[in-house]
DNA sequence: GAAACGCATCTACCATACAAGATTGCAGAA
DNA sequence: TTCTGCAATCTTGTATGGTAGATGCGTTTC
C-alpha cells in the first residue's frame, strides 16, 4: 500500500531514526529537534521534517507543534491492542492455511523449522529471529494475504521495542517447539488446532510486559 | 496512535484532499501535483507536500519522484486484504464482547439499532451511514480495542470507495436485521452464533466488487 | 516572600527559491 | 517517412529565511 521514494534524503532519515528508535539508542521520551537531527545528518530541516511527519504516523514519534517532538513512550495498552490486533490477523491466516493445506505447505514449512534448528545450534541468534518472523510471513504469503503481514510489521516496531529491553529471554527451543505444533496441525488440515496452536505461541509472549514497565517506567506512558 | 495537529495548513488539505477522493470527486488516476493543489487552495506547496506524504502513507495517494503524483487505483487485491483485515478484526472483538456480555452491552446496541431504524425511516442514508460506522466502532470500544477500530477505519477508505460507485444499493432493512442478529446473539453470550452473525454481515457486500471492475474498469489497477 | 508580568529563546509551521530528474514535442538528419 | 537528439517545461526534492506560538526564567510589583 505504501509508496516509494528510496534514495532521497528523507527515506535516508526515516530509516535511520527508526531503526535508533526500535533499537532504543533514541530512548522513549528524548526530545529531537528538527535542527538538533538536521545538524547530525549534515542535512537541511525540510528531509528531515518530512521523516518526523512519516515517523509520527507511524507511531514513533509525538510531534507537538510548536513545541518539540519527541520519541514517543510506549503506551501499555497500545501493546495490547498491537498484539490483538496480531493475534486477529494471524488466527485467520492460520484457520484459511490448515482448511486448505498443500503439499507445498507442508515443504515450506518444514524447511523453515530446520533452518531455524540449525541457527539455534550455531547459537545464531539474528538468523533465528529472522527465519521466525519469515515463519509468519510465510503463512500470510500462504494464506494469500501478504500484505496483512506488512500491517503486522509495523505494529510490531511497537513490541520490538519491547523485546529489545529484555533481550536474550526467549527460549529458541520451546519456540521452535511451538512452530512444529503449528506446522503439524496445519498440514493434517486440523483447524481448530492450529488455531489453539497459535494463539498458545503468540500468548508466551505476553508475561514480560508489566516486568518491564517495573524496570523501565521511564519508557511507558 | 496518531498524531494531533489540527488547525494547521496540511491538516486541512489532508482533509480535503481525503473527502474528494473518497467520494471520487478525484478519480483513481487523475495526476494532482502540489502546485496544482497548492494553487487550488491558495497555500504554498510546502504543506500540501506534506498533505501529500499523509496520503500516500494512507494508500490514497502514488508519489512518483520527480514525475508526478496520481490518484492511487483501486487495487482488487488490495480490497480483497482489507477485507480480510477487517473480518479478522471483527470477528476477534464480537467473540470477547459475546464471551462477556454486560447490562450496557445490550442497552447501547438497542439504543444504536433503534437510532438506525429511525434513521432508515427517515429516509436519512447520511445518518444511517453514520449510525452503522457507530455500531461497529461501539463493540470495539466494548471489547475494549478502540485503537483496532481505528486501523479498520484506515482501510475502509479503500473499501470506500468501492461503495461510492454503487450507491444506494444497500439495503437498510437487512442490514439492520443482521445488527439485530448480532446484538442479539452478543447479550445471550452465544460466541460462536455471534461470529457468524458478524461473518455473514460482513459477507453481504462481497458481492459488488467484480461487478463494480467491470462497470469502471479505469479505476482499478 | 509570593505571584504576576515580560522578554529572550526555544520550537514547529509556512513561504519562497533553487536544484535535478523525467517527460514531451519539435527539429533535423538519415 | 522514421528515427535521433536536444531543449523547453513539466514534476518532486532540497535548502533557507521568516513567522507565530509555547516555554522558562528573571524581573517587577504587591
Amino acid at each position: 500500500m505504501g509508496e516509494a521514494l528510496e534514495g532521497t534524503i528523507a527515506f535516508r532519515v526515516v530509516s535511520a531514526l527508526r531503526d535508533d528508535i526500535v533499537s532504543m539508542a533514541l530512548k522513549p521520551g528524548d526530545v529531537i529537534s528538527e535542527s538538533d537531527i538536521a545538524g547530525r545528518y549534515g542535512v537541511s530541516r525540510q528531509p528531515v521534517r518530512e521523516a518526523f511527519i512519516r515517523l509520527a504516523q507511524q507511531g514513533l514519534l509525538l510531534i507537538r507543534p510548536k513545541r518539540a517532538t519527541v520519541v514517543k513512550k510506549i503506551s501499555p495498552d497500545g501493546v495490547r491492542q498491537s498484539r490483538f490486533i496480531r493475534e486477529s490477523i494471524e488466527v485467520e491466516i492460520i484457520r484459511r492455511v490448515a482448511a486448505n493445506p498443500t503439499p507445498e505447505t507442508a515443504q515450506v514449512l518444514t524447511d523453515l523449522i530446520a533452518g531455524q534448528e540449525a541457527a539455534s545450534a550455531a547459537n545464531n541468534s539474528r538468523r533465528f529471529h529472522q527465519l521466525d518472523e519469515l515463519f509468519h510471513r510465510t503463512l500470510a504469503r500462504l494464506a494469500g494475504v501478504e500484505y496483512a503481514w506488512q500491517l503486522i510489521d509495523d505494529h510490531k516496531m511497537q513490541l520490538d521495542r519491547v523485546r529489545y529491553l529484555t533481550l536474550g529471554v526467549s527460549s529458541s527451543q520451546r519456540a521452535i517447539a511451538e512452530h512444529k505444533q503449528i506446522a503439524e496441525a496445519v498440514t493434517q488440515g486440523d483447524v481448530a488446532g492450529a488455531e489453539a496452536a497459535m494463539r498458545a505461541h503468540l500468548a508466551r509472549a505476553e508475561v514480560l510486559l508489566s516486568q518491564t514497565i517495573e524496570d523501565f517506567p521511564d519508557y511507558f506512558e
